[in-house]
DNA sequence: TAGCGATGTTGATCTGAATCAAGGTTGCGT
DNA sequence: ACGCAACCTTGATTCAGATCAACATCGCTA
């Protein structure tokens, strides 16, 4: 495993790989210089906590790299993925003491920092930044709805192909558009924490995966790297609109 | 069934009984002057459709009075309720052409609207709106996340008593705080909607409620009205943390 | 005041996913 | 190279909630 210390850390926004996605994309060059005194960078690896819920938080950030979840446990021990954090998504609720879920690194993952309260500071001065940050959690809620009918109404078997057809699309979006042929990728979820996000064991994971392998919906080498064929058919085992796929 | 045109509407936000809580709540008497000079009220009869998913929507606006649901369904009739709009709740979204969700009116409703054009220019010019906006926003991605915890790893009885809690709370909150004694209510929804709502089927709903009714958890004259003896037996039930009742 | 449609309740049966259980793989530390 | 721990797969059985079905209640209109 990486030391994650040695994961390349942009020195400057400038070189971020996030710049253009994350709270800061709305920046000019002028507010973009004042975050880079105020930001700094943490590393977390694979597995780590960075904060539990209902403890006190006292910065915000974006994901530069890896992966991070955000997750409810009730008393009882049932746990309830609630967010995926990938590469410049926010991290921290502006205006609140305390985290309200549990945020793990999934991966080994590089997170830009602010404290709280400059970031606020700044934030009622710049509204570049309050308005890429309104923008953000607008499609958070969107993506949050949507999963709500995941939850609600869907087979275990649409569940799987739902979130195999979310993952392979964030990493079309990431890499470079238009890359013909069949897509692939690796899961960045163990297969509990798939059960955590569908609401489903892990056995029921495991054997829907299998089955959408046995069908040809899907082709598996190990555990983790998956190819899509026909990123149609995997919509349709999805249950959602099929077309819809290509984008301008 | 009321007239919707008869129910009182307010001529000015002074007035305007979501005046404190809607997305004008931060607004400074020349701000108001403005959104006064761009509103207009629309009434809508239980049962309307306000908009349908992939309609354009230009307008946005907030709930005045009444209840309206916002819902998706899948190809095969399958339906998913993703939120429910109480009064000064906010409908529609900034920079976007068409609306994601059907929308509609589950009792009569009126709602305060805006053009979406105009209201996106004074958004840019006025940052007290789009605080609040984002602020309202943050606050709706912590119920819908709540929500997913609901939808994926509740009981049947769970998730009913999840919602009969959350009404009676919304409920107290929009009435006068302290009230001594057990909490009553009347039920928003029908037996499908809240179906719909929780990911169950009507018959699970109606089996549900009347056992939390066969074992004194909830109290119901006719159909609708509910009274709570006991709201921290409610919230046990409802799988929650107790505690947490009573907030300053 | 009879009839109808929307809404709600309750019972019988079925079924998809959970649970319980037994291995199989992989990778790491020693 | 071995042994252990995480992770994953597959099978047998159970069960919560869906489905299918019948009937009850209420409000409205003719």
């Amino acid at each position: 495993m990486l030391d994650p210390e040695t994961q390349a850390i942009p020195r400057e926004c400038g070189d971020c790989p996030i710049r253009h996605r994350a709270v800061c994309a709305r920046c000019e060059a002028d507010e973009l210089e004042l975050l880079d005194q105020i930001k700094y960078y943490r590393s977390f690896e694979a597995g780590q906590t960075v904060v539990w819920a209902g403890d006190k938080m006292d910065f915000v950030g974006s994901v530069v790299s890896g992966i991070a979840t955000l997750t409810q446990t009730m008393e009882d021990g049932r746990t309830q993925m609630v967010g995926l954090l990938l590469p410049s998504d926010f991290v921290g609720r502006p205006g609140r003491q305390t985290a309200a879920y549990d945020v793990v690194a999934t991966s080994d993952m590089v997170m830009c920092c602010f404290r709280k309260q400059p970031f606020e500071d700044m934030m009622s001065r710049t509204p570049h930044i309050a308005q890429r940050l309104l923008e953000m959690t607008l499609d958070e809620l969107d993506a949050a709805r949507e999963w709500m009918l995941v939850l609600g109404r869907k087979t275990a078997r649409e569940k799987i192909a739902s979130l195999l057809s979310i993952i392979a699309r964030r990493d079309a979006a990431l890499n470079v558009a238009g890359r013909r042929g069949p897509m692939v990728f690796i899961l960045p979820l163990t297969r509990e924490a798939m059960a955590d996000y569908l609401g489903l064991t892990l056995e029921t994971v495991s054997r829907q995966i299998s089955a959408l392998k046995r069908d040809g919906v899907i082709v598996l080498e190990g555990k983790r790297h998956v190819t899509v064929p026909d990123f149609n058919r995997l919509l349709d085992e999805a249950g959602d609109d099929s077309d819809g796929g290509m984008l301008a």
